[in-house]
DNA sequence: TATTGTTATACTCTATAACTATA
DNA sequence: TATAGTTATAGAGTATAACAATA
């Protein structure tokens, strides 16, 4: 009983996701920009003085080679530049070019458009208690290779 | 304020989805499936006499061709079969194999699994509750392309 | 002409393994 | 020896366009 209720779950859940993504994608393409670009120029961006690669992923919750893929892409682009850790030269410090500043806020609100398209309908105590669920499910946990 | 939040409610939706399909695949990894091709398969089971190409990618809300690889990698592992549709000889139904029909089951239970490993710690009510708010998520607005 | 499914192609995301350069 | 980042490679998922067979 209760196992079937979390399967219907999962089904529910992974199509508002794939839809979510789709939304994303179709706000971000006329930026340019993939939806794990546009990720990784928030956390670039908030991290303000220079991210370390591993730390980025870490944010991202990604492998590094993940991480070089997406910081190449957005190289490219000029929007970040990476330079190397004065303090530890196998590092890279990854930071924001002045056309990547302006492209943020750009990006913060075609995020903020796709999760309104989807979440918009909510009643904003259904957002408040849909968000502490979704918190809580991603505070327990973190292993998905193990139980 | 409000736009903030449904921020707040995709990074951390897109966050669950994600462990939650990394789960998935684990789980899925030891039948030698992959997530679509498991989803596939259980709505090939529902279908029972021969589903069609099309009326599959619909139900899995994938693109045409994207079934065509989904269903090779079924009848490659002789899980399904395609047999022409006698009355659209254009059409392919596919039907499950006597071994395809052996595995339903203990893929269901994977699925069960995941679900229970990403949503077992909420109490039954927030289950429910979570599962109506999704489903109304998916109700409404299918058109990821349009507004 | 329209539809069904396919081949061909491409891009995103993810992951593992091996390598380089530092530490 | 251990770590940071990279190159190399692979597989899953998605998508569009062009094509053949059929309606």
């Amino acid at each position: 009983m209760t196992d079937a209720t979390s399967a219907r779950l999962a089904d529910a859940f992974m199509h508002v996701a794939k839809r979510l993504r789709g939304r994303w994608m179709h706000q971000l393409a006329p930026l340019g920009l993939t939806p794990g670009q546009g990720r990784a120029l928030g956390v670039i961006a908030r991290a303000g003085d220079g991210i370390r690669m591993a730390d980025l992923a870490g944010r991202l919750d990604i492998v590094p080679r993940s991480a070089t893929s997406v910081v190449d892409g957005l190289e490219d682009q000029g929007l970040v530049l990476r330079r190397p850790d004065p303090g530890d030269r196998r590092s890279m410090l990854v930071t924001l070019t002045e056309a990547g500043r302006l492209l943020v806020s750009r990006i913060e609100q075609a995020q903020r458009g796709a999760a309104e398209e989807m979440f918009g309908t909510l009643e904003p105590a259904e957002r408040d208690q849909l968000l502490a669920v979704l918190l809580r499910l991603n505070a327990c946990g973190k292993h998905p290779g193990s139980i």
